[in-house]
DNA sequence: GTGTTGACGATTGTTGACAATAGACAAGCT
DNA sequence: AGCTTGTCTATTGTCAACAATCGTCAACAC
């Protein structure tokens, strides 16, 4: 019966060493918002409670921070990286960018499969609209637009543009709470969306895709704005 | 005499930790190819012969690696990143989705500063092509890329362009190679765009960037295949 | 009272040593 | 001969200690 955890855990210490595991336990953990943006991250502490030496640690930290989800100060130390309302906006507009591109690149080579996992992630949108499920709606939003980059077959564009979503997770507050006001009328604009991919019209698409990223852009900006405005927090403005 | 040398020292000291300085020093060697794609990089070696400690090294590896510049493989170590020709069209095609939609951001948005730098560019590039220069008709050539990158103001954009090219340049011999038959028709071509950019033309400076992008990545595929038959270097190919 | 200076504590930067693993090579068995 | 197995070495993974730096805070001079 343990065979199977053992086999797992041996496949798992052969492929990770202990920098990349701590890697990718504070990767969840900034991700999921357990370190907020701007918070301190103390060697001692986050190694004591991993049971892990600072060697790996400090590695974990170095690739985080090339990976734009940490900051590091000389002799100050790092911290979880909070993004500004400019930089948020940059890091979109290029995301943008992407998605018209994959939106007009995606209506020439869509396939069967591709198509039937997005119209499989609308039908789950509109289920989860109906419900009211606001987290199962923020996930399947991600879903669509990563499966609409998958389509197109490049891998390092998967990269790139997991890269950029990633980071603007650390606007998770504002992200989320954009989607409030985004059920309404995002499902609709979705499914215009694929419907265009599907008959492979790519002008129609990537006109829907620029009205879409526009609304999103919009809903950040208000979402921003409130959080920003109710938090009174001064940490996340107009800094370098 | 020495206080400009020591105060730019008080600064590099204050800026940069030794693991930031092996790493600028690590990416230097690789883009120069004093380091070639595949090599490995023993790391009592390098700490050796760099005067540093293993530890910030392999700090180092990590932030490079995340970079996309070297490869590690758990207890053998690491390695330069050696890109597959697969894997070089997939970035060169993430790279030209960017293009494309720098050349239509661009020619909205064109400042006299930015097209001035872009001219004075392609009149430097004039001249290195009269001088068959061809290193400095490369370096002007990244240059012009990257300045109409620039141009759009987008800080996040710069960042992810310069990854992609960063990356490209692992294909360094392909590429520098296939500029020699680049030269001829690559100097009208930039000259083309920067015009319809000037003009504040979007459609036809995309549609020539579109174009511009196809040649050179038909130059790169060449330049692969003929440095792959003439060097009969397996190391190269379809890995993933 | 205010500003300066010095020492202290906490934290990061760096190093060298120890443990563990992979690959090579040779000895032994079938 | 071919294959297995054991050992050995080089290299990587990890750790704990040392050195350097920054912020704090109290003592002191004015």
């Amino acid at each position: 019966m343990t065979t199977s955890t053992t086999s797992s855990a041996i496949e798992l210490l052969q492929r990770h060493s202990l920098a990349t595991l701590v890697q990718e336990m504070l990767e969840r953990s900034i991700v999921s918002g357990e370190f907020a943006p701007g918070e301190k991250l103390n060697e001692v502490e986050v190694s004591t409670r991993l049971n892990v030496s600072r060697g790996p640690l400090r590695e974990a930290f170095r690739a985080l921070e090339q990976a734009g989800l940490l900051k590091t100060e000389k002799n100050r130390g790092v911290t979880v990286r909070a993004l500004s309302l400019r930089e948020a906006e940059e890091i979109y507009e290029v995301r943008a960018m992407l998605d018209e591109s994959v939106a007009r690149s995606l209506a020439n080579r869509m396939t069967p499969e591709t198509l039937a996992t997005l119209k499989g992630i609308i039908t789950s949108m509109k289920a989860a609209k109906k419900d009211h499920d606001l987290t199962r709606y923020t996930a399947l939003n991600v879903q669509l637009h990563d499966a609409m980059v998958t389509g197109v077959g490049n891998q390092h564009l998967i990269e790139t543009y997991r890269h950029l979503v990633r980071q603007l997770g650390l606007l998770r507050q504002a992200a989320i709470e954009s989607e409030k006001s985004a059920l309404a009328t995002s499902v609709t604009e979705h499914e215009k969306i694929v419907n265009a991919l599907a008959k492979g019209d790519a002008e129609s698409a990537v006109a829907l895709v620029r009205e879409h990223v526009a609304h999103g852009l919009a809903r950040m900006r208000r979402a921003h704005e409130h959080w920003a405005a109710s938090a009174g927090n001064g940490g996340n403005t107009g800094n370098t």
